[in-house]
DNA sequence: CTCTGATTCAAACGACCGTTTGAACTATGC
DNA sequence: GCATAGTTCAAACGGTCGTTTGAATCAGAG
């Protein structure tokens, strides 16, 4: 159809990215998506050598940009001085949703790809995603412990636990067969509602 | 091994509900299921008709105590008068904890396999779930706005959505290979977290 | 042009999938 | 006893899965 700019390792990417987050892992198969790529399917095994390489690659390139964001807001805010609850739920929530205002019709795949993954049924799969978000969660969890002196610090990995969810949940869109949930509304008015939702949860709803 | 006290087909639901709680309905093989029930694979077709008809099966009979017990509750706190926000949400959340509470191993299993399906990547999958919560959905939604007059319908509707999620993921235990989530705590204790920081949410999180 | 390494291709591999078949077994009523 | 309906069984069905193979094609350097 169109001229491929792209090359064959990043079509297999961006059509993995798709079909993984409207099916899951377990869901597609190689041939569904070498055949959406345009390419054979050896190519999967050529450019990466199995279909969860190819699910780990994925994943990797979905998240870095939403990990270096969450970093660089981190910084910024620590340089700053200690961050309030607000302001740290702000720099790891939007990260997470950006994608889908800034990146248009790609970043809600990406979200929706990000989201699918971090819920999979599988732990091993689970696991992908963890891996990508383990290295910053240490320092969020102590600045947000910093925040909330009150919490205890297992009611604050609660919380931590909560957002992570909820975002993926948002981002994965697997609330859509739900009463108010199909209402695709604007993913910057869903942001706002999520953080807002989250500090009132973080500042009165953490035990002591 | 031991005499079979329960039927070929309860054996096939209990044991559907195990492993499709532990890797998902495509993850999870018919095969796998019958060698597990010491059953043969025609028994499932027997019985049930199909793959997803014994999901469907599984989905009702996990589900109908959870809905029995809310509508139970619903009912009690509507004939006292207008219930509190904090009222319904304890009356939404702990049924579905109180499978792993009351019903020990068997019930955790249930929880996890509820939790799983309603998170389930494919969508024609999760609307077996959504069928069987969408009766009671309706009059919570109500109850709720009735609660909080403040907060805008949408509003509302956002919250029952983040409730719902958050329940089906710590009953699905995803959250297993994160940070604090590891410490699989005492369900009693996680019920009342998970009461406590709802309630702060819908109470102050939710835009008028 | 020739050579070389990277990439793509059609085809096949063995394994596993959900489903179906038709006979064998079981229990119950007559 | 026999007949009947309910249940279980081994075996096979066609199809799809992820992966592998080895030849064909391509691009760039000498």
């Amino acid at each position: 159809m169109e001229t491929p700019v792209e090359s064959t390792r990043e079509r297999l990417l961006n059509v993995a990215e798709q079909r993984f987050g409207e099916g899951g892992y377990e869901g597609t198969s190689l041939r569904a998506i070498t055949v959406a790529a345009a390419a054979n399917i050896a190519a999967v095994n050529y450019h990466f050598g199995s279909k969860e390489a190819l699910l780990r690659a994925a994943v990797a390139r979905a998240m870095a940009p939403v990990n270096t964001e969450r970093r660089r807001r981190l910084d910024q805010l620590e340089a700053a001085g200690p961050p309030s609850a607000e302001q740290l739920i702000r720099a790891f929530v939007e990260p997470g949703l950006d994608l889908v205002l800034r990146r248009g019709e790609r970043g809600a795949v990406a979200a929706r790809f990000i989201g699918r993954i971090a819920f999979d049924p599988s732990q091993r799969i689970r696991e992908l995603y963890v891996a990508e978000s383990d290295p910053i969660e240490a320092r969020y969890l102590a600045a947000l412990q910093a925040a909330l002196p009150h919490a205890a610090p297992e009611a604050v990995a609660f919380g931590y636990v909560n957002m992570l969810g909820l975002l993926a949940l948002h981002q994965s869109q697997a609330l859509t067969p739900v009463p108010g949930g199909g209402e695709l509304e604007d993913p910057g008015k869903l942001a706002e509602n999520l953080i807002a939702f989250l500090v009132a949860a973080f500042d009165r709803g953490l035990r002591a």
